[in-house]
Formats: C-alpha cells, structure tokens, sequence
DNA sequence: AAATGATATGTTATGTTATTACGCTTGCGG
DNA sequence: CCGCAAGCGTAATAACATAACATATCATTT
C-alpha cells in the first residue's frame, strides 16, 4: 500500500519545503510556525511561506483551518480534490482528521438550491476532544 | 410580529453599544470596523470591543465567523441558542444568511459518536454568491 | 542567441487581527 | 466596612497576512 503522502514532483523548491514540514507535524501549523522551522533552510519572510501555502492549498496537498488560522497537509490525497471535506480538531492533542459525508453535502446543496445561492467554498472544521484524549482523562 | 433584534435589558453599556453596531450593520464587520464605528461613543481600546464580542457570543447574540474573522449579529435570536448553525455568506454582497439543519447535525453526530470523538463547537461557513448578484451580474 | 512572457523568488515595509498585563471602579453579599 | 467578582480603561505587544517592488528562472518565439 502506498503512502498518502508521496509528495508531487513537479513542486518547487519552497513549496516542497512547506509541503514538508505540514507533512512531518503531528499537528497544525501557522504560517509563522512553518517559516520557523524552515529558517534553517533559508526562508526569511512570511510571504514565502504563504505564496508557498496558496499553491499547495489550491492544489489540495494542504487545507487551511480556518478556525486555527493554521494549515495542515491533506491526510487523504486521492479523494478530496474536490467536494465538502470535514475537520475534526481535537483541543487536547491538536489532532486533525478529515473526512467528507455525502449527506451533509447534498444538504448543502439542497439548501443552496432553494435559495438560488452560488457556493463557491464550504469551511466545515468541529472542535471538541478526540476518543484517545478522552480516554486519558 | 415582534422584531428579531430587541435587544436584552442586560447588557454593559460597551456590550450594548458592540450589539446595537452589529445589528446595525448590513454585513460582517471585525472587530476593529466596531471600534472605528464607536470612537464617538468614546471607545478607544480594541480590547474593549472583544471583550464585549466575547460576552455577546457566548450568549448567542452576535456569532464569529471564522473565515473572515468577522462577527454578525444573530439574525435569530429565539432558536439558535444551541446546536448547529451554517451560515451563507455572500461574496458579492456581504449578506450573511443563518440557518440550521437537524439533518447535517445528526449527520456530525453519528460521525462523532462512531470516532468517540466529543464535539464542543461546530463552524459551518459557505461561500458564494447570493440569488440577488447573480441576478445583478 | 536575443527578446518575450509567465511563474517563482527575495526583501522590506506595512496592515490587520487578537491578546497580555496591569490597575481602577462598581456592585453585592458577608 | 470588607472581600470578591465582573466590568472597564489603557498601553504594549503578539500573531496573522498582504502590498509593493526588484530580481531570477525557464520555456517559447523570433
Ligand atoms: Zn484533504
Ligand atoms: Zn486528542
Ligand atoms: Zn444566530
Ligand atoms: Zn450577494
């Protein structure tokens, strides 16, 4: 079975190195972290980080959480190009899981329908605590 | 038919002033479109204006929206309280629409209660163009 | 090879959103 | 009166994001 995360070849340097780090952080990342941890590598400003981070949102290698101001690589590369995806983020261990439902979607797209409205991009993203982290309580 | 914005009896003053600009408002506005908004009423201080967000929110008067880090007045203020809300925010316009579905809210929960994961906050945000600018454009 | 255009990059400065820290005031129950 | 909780005012700072401008890289056309 392959890894969900074999990295595209045709990114560039930078966006390599963002798309890296997401990949390698257990969590979400804000811009800044990102630029912090690649500093060592030769990045100085955010805006290399976050022209870095457009591309790979637009491509769907990453998402951005917008109740976190943070980004995170997309767990599941092969099936959310497109459609409503669902976050999941645990307050206690900053986990993150995607996931989409069918249903939901065609809720949506019932209610968009009935009022004539246009949507363009759904933002879904639940707080709350993860099975493990309540079980450590 | 009573007006969905009477405003409760028991607000502060700067909590009063933050709602009665919101409810005022045609659209979103941050936190500092607030201030800017109420410096003749003699607020200064950002923090004025969050504090007063803050209280306001956690009683369902006024709801943050996460994608544009912004806040709207409730536009309903007797059945939200509690459970999910979506909100429908035009691109075009401004316009902030509010509504409920118990459909996706069951939906969430059945994925919550299969992950053992415990929901503490739901954001459901969509973007798009409302009925009346597509019709204008 | 030279010119062109498209995309990516580097750098500085600035704009926007949100919080920390501190101290004062007000109202209320003991 | 005292002690406490909630609210308020102010200053400083942190965190997140973009504007503006210059340069570089690479493929395409002449
Ligand atoms: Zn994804
Ligand atoms: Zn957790
Ligand atoms: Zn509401
Ligand atoms: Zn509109």
């Amino acid at each position: 079975m392959a890894h969900s995360h074999d990295m595209p070849t045709d990114l560039t340097r930078n966006q390599e190195l963002v798309l890296g780090t997401l990949t390698a952080s257990s969590g979400p990342l804000s811009a800044y972290d990102i630029l912090d941890r690649l500093r060592t590598e030769g990045l100085r400003a955010p805006l290399q980080v976050y022209r870095a981070l457009e591309k790979l949102v637009d491509r769907g290698l990453a998402h951005r959480l917008e109740s976190l101001n943070a980004f995170v690589a997309c767990a599941d590369a092969h099936c959310h190009r497109k459609g409503l995806i669902a976050f999941a983020i645990c307050e206690g261990c900053g986990k993150v899981d995607e996931f989409a439902d069918a249903v939901i979607e065609s809720r949506l797209g019932a209610w968009a329908h009935a009022e004539g409205f246009k949507v363009e991009r759904t933002t879904m993203e639940i707080r709350g605590r993860c099975a493990q982290c309540l079980k450590a309580a």
